[in-house]
DNA sequence: CATCAATCCGAGAGTTACTGTCATAAGACG
DNA sequence: CGTCTTATGACAGTAACTCTCGGATTGATG
C-alpha cells in the first residue's frame, strides 16, 4: 500500500494489531456472532458445533482452537480482571465490604451498559440450560477465590481464612442475585440500585 | 416361604420395600460402590462408565437407568429434602436467618456424621475436577431456589423477591464456604463451629 | 399352580462433544 | 523471493450419553 519508507507511527499504532492477530479476532467473533444467532434459532442444545463451524465458515478443529469448550461460547470470564484491577485500587485499610462494594459496581455497570443483549442472552441461556447454569456457577466460585486471594494478600490473612472467604462469597452470591434479578425483568431496572437492595437486605438480615 | 395364609401384618411392613425395589435398591448401591472405588484408584476422569457398569455387573444401558449422568453418581441432592423439612418446621414469624441457621445445622451434623468419609470424597473430587465443583454450585443454585420458595410462601413476599433471595444466596454460600473448609482440613473441625464462624464473620462484616 | 401384564434388563446402533495427529496453506520477515 | 513460523483442515478415535427392541424377571390374578 504505502512506499517502502518506514513509517514508525503508523507501526506502532498497528503494533497492538499485526494482520494475524486481527484476523484471529475477527474469525473468533464470526464464530460467537454465528453461535448467538443459531442459539437464538434453535436453541443451545438444538445447534451442534459443527453447525457454528459452518455458519462461521470455519471447520470445526479451528471452532475448537478458539473455544475450548461449546459452553465458553457463552461463559466467558473476561470481567475477572476488571474486577481485580478495581479490587486492588482500593484503599488498603477499607473494610472488605465496601471494597467489594466499589469494585462490583463499575464492573457491572459497565457489562450491563456495554452489551446489554448479549449479557442478556447469557442470562437467558443460564436460566435455560443446565450446563451453562453449572459452569457460570462454577465461574463464580472462581471469581470468589480471585477476590479472596486478593483481599487475603492485603490484609496479611492467611489465604484460605474462613471468615474472609465467608463474606466474599456471600456478598458474590447477594450480587449475583441482583444481577440475576436484572436479567429476569428484561434489563430495565437499573442494576446499581439492585445490588444495593441486595447487600441492603443481607446488611438488615444479618444486623437483628 | 412361609405357609399360604395371609399374614396382613407382615405385609404392611414387608410393603415399604418390595423384592423389586429391594433389588433397585441394591443395584444401586452397588453401582455406586464400585464406581466410588475405580474413582480412589484411578480418578474420576480416569474411570470410564463401561468400567463401572462392569465392576458392577450390570450393563452400561443399566448404568445409565440409576444414574442419568456419570456426576450424579458424586453430586446428590438427597440432602435438600431434609433441610426443606427441617425450614418448615420453624415457626412463622422467626426471621429468616434464624430460620436457616436452624435448618442448616441439624442437616450438616447428619451428613457430616453419618458418612463423613464418603462426604470428604465427593468434596475432594470437587475441587480436582471442573465438571463435578459445576454441578455441585448448580445444586447450590436449586437449593437456594426451593429455600427462598418456603420462605417467601410463608412469609406471603412474592416468589422472585430481590431481598429474601439474596438473604438466602447469602447465608448458603457462607455455609457452603464452611463445608469446603471442613473438607479442606480432612473433616477434623466441628462443622457447626464452623457454619458459626461464618455467619459472624458475615454479620461483622456487614454490621460495621 | 398357571398365566398374564408390568417392568426391568442387555444388546446394539447412533449422536455429539471433544482430542490428537499430520499435511498443507497462509502470514511474518530477512 | 525464500524461509520459518503458525494457523488451518481433514481425519481418526474416544467417551458420554440416547433410543429402540427383544427377552427375562417379577408380582398379581384366576
Amino acid at each position: 500500500m504505502t512506499p517502502a519508507a518506514p513509517t514508525p507511527i503508523e507501526d506502532l499504532l498497528a503494533a497492538p494489531l499485526g494482520l494475524r492477530e486481527r484476523k484471529k479476532l475477527k474469525t473468533r467473533r464470526a464464530i460467537r456472532a454465528a453461535a448467538f444467532r443459531l442459539f437464538t434459532e434453535q436453541g443451545y442444545d438444538g445447534t451442534t458445533v459443527d453447525q457454528i463451524a459452518d455458519a462461521a465458515e470455519v471447520s470445526p478443529s479451528t471452532f475448537f482452537r478458539y473455544f475450548p469448550t461449546k459452553e465458553d461460547l457463552v461463559v466467558g470470564d473476561e470481567y475477572d480482571p476488571v474486577m481485580e484491577a478495581a479490587l486492588r485500587a482500593r484503599p488498603a485499610g477499607e473494610p472488605v465490604l465496601e471494597s467489594m462494594r466499589q469494585s462490583f459496581l463499575p464492573a457491572l455497570r459497565q457489562i450491563v451498559t456495554a452489551e446489554p443483549e448479549e449479557m442478556l442472552l447469557r442470562m437467558r441461556l443460564m436460566q435455560e440450560n443446565a450446563v451453562i447454569r453449572a459452569r457460570s456457577a462454577a465461574e463464580m466460585i472462581r471469581t470468589v477465590d480471585l477476590l479472596a486471594g486478593i483481599l487475603s494478600d492485603r490484609t496479611g490473612e492467611p489465604r484460605d481464612s474462613l471468615e474472609l472467604r465467608a463474606v466474599v462469597a456471600a456478598v458474590t452470591a447477594a450480587c449475583g442475585q441482583a444481577v440475576e434479578h436484572w436479567a429476569q425483568h428484561g434489563g430495565s431496572e437499573d442494576v446499581v440500585t439492585l445490588v444495593e437492595r441486595s447487600l441492603d437486605a443481607v446488611a438488615a438480615a444479618f444486623s437483628a
